[in-house]
DNA sequence: CTCACTATTGCTTTAAAAGCAATAGTGATT
DNA sequence: AATCACTATTGCTTTTAAAGCAATAGTGAG
């Protein structure tokens, strides 16, 4: 018995509920399917599929083998891939997921440059704050902010993401320049939101944290829009030094620089780092991506 | 094409490193491994074995492949036998790693109960200091000193790992009781050795940690012999509670106590852990085994 | 209670491995 | 350097297993 193929039709019929469903899907006829499953479950012993004519479910051991096989599944595509494509030219569908701010900003004009570099390269870009998990998902490097990854996948640092405090040069004018951080906290603040909530405005002081945050008149995930308020004086905004640096060069905001430095986190150590599977960083186009963005990167925002 | 066929026929000629003596293996005429390999590596796009008439070797690629493939293969079989077997009464090869010492002083005792009470489970028992892996090695249950173990495997902590020094009477009516921490390099030293060598004997006083080792008398990973040089009088022994305690209880051995406790690591939270890969729990023989040892030493050695 | 749809089964056709014998190539040995 | 022993491969036939088709039996909805 092809045993995989009788796992594929098997997972086939899961997805669409149907024996019917899943021959149409896979151009086989009907019986060919009921045959290889029925072959399957004999020789597992066990009935994965609770069959009557009109519906079609899984059993609990059937879940359980359900789930398991898919992960081979995936795993044997990924092997054929990898070798099929090893020494091969960059190509194929190269799907990346990235944090939005540093998506917009960085690395989609980026990508521009490698899409002209690598045209047989398809480019999947997913732009999310939400953590995907970069094993089940179909994601081949992602960007994200400092955590720590697990083990089969490698995160290399791309830059700091420190966050600094910013006002427009009307706004210092009108409501003076705050000469210590505590007296942020009688500013009008601009906040960036984060997955697990706003940021607030934190100092260390003599290694003891002081919240420092003045009254919020604009909360948002969306950076350039907090920047465009910003600009405006409507208030003091801390945000990454990267989204902020074009700002800086223009005039149209100043950094804050305090005695005690600011921060978003008691976690010091925030960095945007570039993750992608070990494994997979042998089929080119993930070697491509990998090193044209971590040498772009290192080359122009790493001064 | 089945390409787990093929790739069982590719992995068997990388084992035996040759066509002839796997097809032997395998009971097939080695034209049809050679056809197989041959449609592999054609689905591939790539040779993953470099053939001469006389040796047989594994490209770069067909290494990773390799590699790749024998993972999924044993997942795979992992994933028939929880099909196989759910619920079915426990049964089967049960294979048992373990620590030297715990194995012999307290988990084979155990095991002579868990075989009456299942005698359709083969014991297969290994005890070494050394860690396995617990994935690539078909070990289904091990039992190891404090590491951290990987996402897949489960952890279940079965008792603490402190060691304790203790002397015979004997030794302390010729030598005198250690006044404190520090007298204990004036003493003669028996210890006990990790596959990463002997261990010292460590004192934390007021934050600062400190040697306190004696000139050793004997060095051995056997602990057993160990506990005899201890029983003549020849030293003072640091050894694990659970080692120790019938010699303590039969007073042929004391406890030394300290107003600073002793260690062997500066590493304080030693435990001992039993170690299982997550979807295995649904194996009967493993839960039935897991559950025995658990639920045993909980009641026994926790007082 | 009937109808429409579905999974299954018996049978035939088609495809793909197995099996066998012969061939060609390679590395060690003399 | 030439032969020898052994090995992977290939051409051909046989065997096996899956595909394909048509017919059947069973079930849930209306």
């Amino acid at each position: 018995m092809d045993q995989l193929r009788a796992i594929r039709y098997f997972s086939k019929v899961v997805e669409t509920g149907s024996f019917t469903k899943a021959a149409n899907a896979l151009n086989v006829p009907p019986s060919s399917l009921s045959r290889r499953v029925a072959d399957l479950e004999k020789s597992l012993g066990a009935t994965l599929l609770k069959r009557s004519t009109r519906i079609v479910k899984l059993t609990e051991v059937g879940q359980i083998y359900y789930n398991d096989v898919q992960q081979i599944l995936t795993q044997l595509a990924q092997s054929n891939e990898t070798v099929r494509s090893y020494q091969t030219t960059p190509m194929g569908r190269l799907s990346i997921s990235s944090m939005v701010g540093f998506g917009e900003k960085i690395l989609l004009p980026l990508l521009d440059e490698f899409s002209e570099l690598y045209p047989e390269i398809i480019l999947d870009i997913s732009l999310s704050d939400e953590l995907s998990t970069l094993g089940r998902d179909d994601v081949d490097i992602a960007i994200r902010g400092g955590y720590a990854p697990n083990e089969r996948v490698l995160a290399i640092k791309l830059m700091d993401n420190g966050f600094i405090p910013v006002a427009s040069p009307e706004y210092i004018e009108t409501h003076g320049l705050p000469c210590n951080a505590m007296a942020l906290k009688e500013h009008n603040g601009i906040y960036f939101k984060t997955p697990s909530g706003p940021t607030p405005w934190l100092c260390n002081m003599n290694g003891q944290w002081h919240d420092v945050s003045g009254p919020a008149i604009a909360i948002s995930n969306n950076g350039t829009w907090l920047a465009k308020k910003a600009c405006s004086g409507e208030g003091i905004l801390m945000s990454t030094r990267w989204a902020l640096s074009s700002y800086i060069e223009s005039g149209q905001l100043q950094e804050l620089k305090f005695e005690h430095e600011l921060a978003i986190t008691q976690n010091s150590n925030m960095a945007v780092y570039l993750l992608y599977q070990k494994q997979r960083y042998l089929v080119p186009k993930v070697k491509a991506a990998v090193d044209f963005i971590v040498d772009k990167i290192k080359v122009r925002y790493n001064f």
